[in-house]
DNA sequence: GTTTATTGTGTACATTTGTACACAAAATGT
DNA sequence: ACATTTTGTGTACAAATGTACACAATAAAC
């Protein structure tokens, strides 16, 4: 196994597998192109999908074997793109006041800028192949996991057990998957719209972290979960 | 224009536009069936509802342009399912102690029951085309609205202003649409996941709802609603 | 340098699709 | 009673689809 100086390339020819990795990811690209095109995963054909990547119908075959198999790698894809948004909202820190509007504000920018992703899993997630939805929900799940994993690091809600924390967290996703498709669906420039759609969403995350508050209260004045509202 | 006496239809024979409505519902039944049998309906061509209808295919254009058209009547028949759980839902009443934990099992059991609608909505809500995607939005936001008039008329949140409690009330809405196809994908059978969920899902509810509770006061202390968590 | 494995191309074919057109039966309007 | 409209059938066809097979080029292995 040569490895010929595995920092420097040769220069002008790629190797073997890096072209085929292009290939395959411009397979990825063309169907989160066809997608942005109003098309959906579900319906797409595999000569569309190499059509649009500006191959011939076959080659398809030496990348994937039908186009589920495609998907779960577009869903790999945005496994790293979910875990990226929370890096990055880590980072963004927990201390200042308005700390969920702040949120709203980077994730909102976040799904403009992975529009097509979103896109995707928006309409996938409970959309045609099972064997894709039910990955993407694991997904969803670990993103879910890693948010609460945060939660705990940082303090927020310390007294609360941890499968508390996991069904709070699992609230704040789903409103969070729940506004992507909105945020998609916005006009362009519209300024109006968009700061209305996002005081709402606010509001609602805002509700969701103070029912948190409260829950823990009443989760450790009775010490059974059964509060009974 | 006769009106052969309009209670008593001819014995044998149905009028025209009855047995129209009639074929018109097979059509619609048979679109739902193949959602039933795991197709998407995105991606459903007029042969294949025509033939599972058991007609030939030109039969669908007596009744519908394209599938879209077949899907806004999909939605209209959902609008009038989700009214009719917002109906017995308000006949559960609003008094006793767990009323969400018996809320949700009366969602739970209605989303079971009415299996193939909402398959189709939780696929098609965030799902390819564009006019079924705003028209199910159109009738989830109605639906809320009702919801939101409802919990006014029953004096919950009773300090709350209408336009916090639509947005509550979307919250409510989000987390119950949001549970449907993992209820929907619940293998048979299975009481202890099945209570998992239920519980999880009576938890979300809970939390929102001592949320809103919270949000009240905060609101009402300060008058704008900037409160900055 | 020769052999082999990999990646992409071209051709081919049976199926399926949407839709157009002409037609049959039968209920409805007059 | 007759003419018309409505609803469903049958035939037809161009286009698109998934996939199989034989091939070409070329990187990789020996």
């Amino acid at each position: 196994m040569p490895v010929p100086s595995p920092a420097a390339k040769r220069q002008d020819t790629l190797t073997r597998s890096e072209r085929k990795d292009l290939t395959r990811a411009s397979l990825l690209q063309a169907a989160l192109d066809l997608i942005g095109e109003g098309r959906s995963f579900t319906s797409l054909g595999i000569r569309e999908i190499a059509r649009e990547a500006g191959m011939v119908p076959n080659a398809f075959y030496r990348h994937f074997r039908n186009t589920d198999e495609l998907g779960l790698a577009l869903v790999e894809e945005m496994g790293i793109t979910l875990r990226r948004l929370l890096r990055e909202a880590r980072q963004t820190g927990v201390a200042p006041n308005d700390m969920v509007r702040r949120s709203v504000q980077v994730y909102y920018q976040y799904v403009k800028q992975n529009r097509l992703q979103f896109l995707f899993i928006s309409s996938e997630r409970s959309g045609g192949s099972r064997i894709l939805r039910l990955a993407i929900r694991n997904d969803v799940i670990h993103f879910t996991n890693e948010m609460a994993q945060d939660f705990r690091r940082l303090g927020v809600y310390p007294d609360m057990p941890t499968s508390s924390l996991q069904m709070v967290c699992g609230l704040i996703v789903t409103t969070m998957l729940a506004a992507a498709p909105e945020i998609l669906d916005l006009p362009p420039e519209q300024p109006l719209l968009e700061q209305e759609m996002t005081e709402n969403f606010v509001q609602q995350l805002q509700v969701v972290l103070l029912g948190a508050g409260c829950w823990k209260e009443k989760s450790s004045r009775k010490n059974i979960d059964q509060i009974g509202l």
